[in-house]
DNA sequence: TCCATATAGATGCAACTGCATCAATATGGA
DNA sequence: TCCATATTGATGCAGTTGCATCTATATGGA
């Protein structure tokens, strides 16, 4: 069974939600205030765009951390505004390929510039280059493998 | 104006979201499974146990970072659970004090072990404890203060 | 081939969140 | 004192999320 955590590391969790809760509302907000789409959607443009083939929903699923539902109920928001494109999938009938379209790319560069300023207000403004890399590297050990001995299962 | 950020700050954002994104979703999952309620209850009973005194809500809400409906109707759910007590504020007549009962003390001590194991499982499991606190450092930077010069306001 | 089981994605319904706004009290001048 | 403005907390309504479940196709083994 999983072992009781030590203090730092209750600290550790505890601090990344409110960090993440502080950072993600400056995040919000500036994109509101601006007019633009969620954070969400400029998530599932930016994967979009970098797959030359597409993503299937599955695949996007698991890029983003999102539930399979609530995806499924975002591309219908997307596709609905234009942004993406739902093809049937030709290797598997169950499925569906997306795509992002020419507009869908289009509001994906107008919101960078905007999401850009409010990660440097969020993060940014209150690190050097160097803790951010180190922040960086802290974060991803997060997920996957665990540190040390236990076999994977 | 708020410059571009670096590519560093860039991914330790992006890291931040997924890293809290999976970690939350393993806490929740446990919790769930427990038949325990949610995160945010345990938080504002942590909250209210701690404060001898009780606390407004508006408090909470700071604390806590949580919109003001949002909390308002939180305290709804868990007062009708008999969590938390409701009484007006003797110093401000729009005001009222929460406090948490004796039923709220046995379920926050009821979720402990469970929530304790997920942070282990979510966190713990994949840092030094060296790493932990470095995290937790970095990650507690990124309320108040920007890092240099620029004079607050 | 046929069936049991797994996987991809959609959806009805209830719960929760966000937004806008409201009522009530507090506060700080003129 | 009186009023304009700020603060505390609640709430109607629309949009989103979570849960459970469903349909359809795929896959692997007897």
């Amino acid at each position: 069974m999983t072992n009781r955590p030590s203090d730092s590391v209750v600290r550790a969790w505890a601090r990344l939600e409110r960090a993440h809760r502080a950072a993600l509302a400056t995040v919000e907000a500036r994109l509101k205030t601006a007019g633009l789409p969620d954070l969400a959607w400029y998530d599932v443009l930016l994967e979009l765009e970098r797959a030359d083939e597409g993503l299937r929903p599955f695949e996007l699923q698991k890029a983003m951390l999102f539930a399979q539902y609530n995806l499924s109920r975002l591309i219908d928001r997307m596709a609905a505004a234009g942004y993406v494109a739902r093809a049937a999938s030709e290797e598997d009938g169950r499925g569906q390929r997306l795509s992002i379209t020419r507009s869908g790319r289009a509001i994906r560069r107008r919101i960078w510039p905007v999401y850009a300023a409010a990660i440097e207000e969020a993060v940014g403004r209150h690190l050097s280059d160097t803790e951010a890399q180190t922040l960086a590297d802290l974060l991803g050990r997060l997920h996957d493998a665990p540190r040390s001995g236990a076999p994977p299962a």
